[in-house]
DNA sequence: TTGACATATGCCTATATGGGAATGTAATGT
DNA sequence: ACATTACATTCCCATATAGGCATATGTCAA
């Protein structure tokens, strides 16, 4: 198979940059289409596109106000993707857990055959 | 154009379901390639691959013991994310104390007598 | 209705995948 | 050296884009 679709979940559709772009303008206020055109230098149709990427996924609301149809973030959709990030806190805030899960994960990991022994490299830069 | 790399950055390694799968997993502890496998599920070759992108972006970082490459996450890569996502926060606070001011001014109208306590953080909502 | 404005959609193409299978490479044991 | 273990890489292919352009849809005004 193929990539996954960015319409499938927001963690794809914010993998795009434009519509991290266009998720940070909608943060200031609610805009039109054409608003988030002039700013962001985008094409009209690749905005309601994105947009369109961004609603499907809960992203952003929409609403008519005569011709023109205001965009609003949803940030309810960005939540998931916080609090999933948010797990992985605790490592960058106190490193000495990072240190005390590789000692635990080495004491962890019995092989009969493979006696510990020490490695001289460190660094995940090898190929 | 086509789609942004997923080599690109971090957004884009974790919009990979399977790839937030490794990092989950690897968030217990630090793990070599054939463990990921088993676990998972997933084919030894995919798992390479998607550990290449992972430390390629800079969300794992490996060492060799024997044999065994260990991988563990890098989570200074994910901050970012937290970070940025962190950014529309006060969207779902606002919402959570719109709800909530409804909330209790709906029950000020039916018990005046019982004021809701105050509880001290945020949850409690969907998701 | 006609026209202008605002936005959405359709079509096309180049491209970057992700999965599967096969193969390559590195480290260890005998 | 040879076999085995543990990973990595390569090749091929189906697919889902994202951008550019043209066109369609929807709304308002005169």
């Amino acid at each position: 198979m193929a990539r996954a679709a960015t319409t499938s979940d927001a963690f794809n559709a914010v993998a795009e940059p434009r519509r991290r772009e266009i998720l940070n303008y909608l943060a200031l206020q609610e805009r039109p289409v054409g608003e988030i055109v002039a700013t962001l230098g985008l094409e009209q149709p690749s905005v309601s596109k994105h947009l369109r990427v961004l609603r499907n996924v809960g992203l952003v609301q929409v609403r008519r106000e005569g011709r023109q149809k205001l965009y609003r973030i949803n940030a309810a959709g960005i939540r998931p993707l916080h609090e999933w990030t948010g797990t992985f806190e605790r490592f960058w805030r106190h490193q000495l857990n990072r240190v005390k899960a590789r000692a635990e994960a080495k004491m962890d990991r019995v092989r009969p055959d493979l006696k510990p022994r020490r490695s001289h490299d460190s660094d995940g830069t090898e190929h």
